[in-house]
DNA sequence: CGGTATCCATTCTGATACTG
DNA sequence: CAGTATCAGAATGGATACCG
């Protein structure tokens, strides 16, 4: 006889996994800009200039690059207005927004523990 | 006459300042291996090579430098036995600890919406 | 077992120039 | 304004060999 145990995460993507696409996933929401950019499109669109404006030192390549893999994820949406000069809006699309609170935790984490890593890392660096 | 505003979040810290510090630590943070290595830690603490072995695909190099940040930030802390052959194990400490969520966040989220990213993905190369 | 050091191919990224 | 193309230099990361 066989049972059938009904489980509450039915999930079988396992990141340890290398071959398991979420690996691939949480390798790319794992890049140095994804962060930034999402939670910098967290209180609504923004053009791509106004993006670049706001995370400072992001390079123009970088930054399309980075909104390019967001919108093909799903992430973020990509609206182009036609006029003279063109007009090029992003913002988080409800997957996008699904994951806003997870970044702005990572971020917020960041901000809040700056301190105690700074001299942490102070600690570690004497004793060599 | 000067009047002062009490914050209740009065962190001065800003990673959209490329010189912050915060902006540093959350590209620590967004590496490929950070958040398989804080998740697999999760549990209670592990050896490297049981590390090696349960992170399908890190290399030894990449594992030892992950572990070295993360131990310099204070997030992991490395216990050495010393006995033959010698016994190295890591946990989180405290600090690593209140970051666990977080990551555990972006790893379930990146399980949980997988599917919807990859149809995402397919109708974006779809029309290209 | 855990780690370091070295070599080398690959990738990444910034700068620059140019298009619609 | 938004974006693409190109190229050279930097950074990355894997493989390998070796140490305590």
């Amino acid at each position: 006889m066989t049972t059938t145990v009904t489980c509450p995460t039915p999930t079988p993507f396992d990141p340890f996994d290398a071959n398991c696409p979420t690996r691939q996933l949480l390798d790319e929401l794992s890049d140095k800009w994804v962060c930034l950019v999402l939670v910098a499109l967290g209180p609504g669109p923004l053009r791509h200039g106004e993006l670049k404006r706001r995370i400072l030192g992001v390079s123009q390549k970088m930054l399309t690059q980075t909104l390019r893999n967001l919108e093909r994820d799903g992430i973020v949406e990509r609206t182009i207005t036609a006029s003279v000069p063109v007009r090029v809006d992003y913002e988080l699309t409800p997957l996008g927004r699904s994951l806003m609170p997870v970044v702005d935790a990572l971020k917020t984490w960041a901000q809040a523990h700056m301190d105690e890593v700074e001299s942490s890392r102070e600690r570690y660096d004497a004793r060599v």
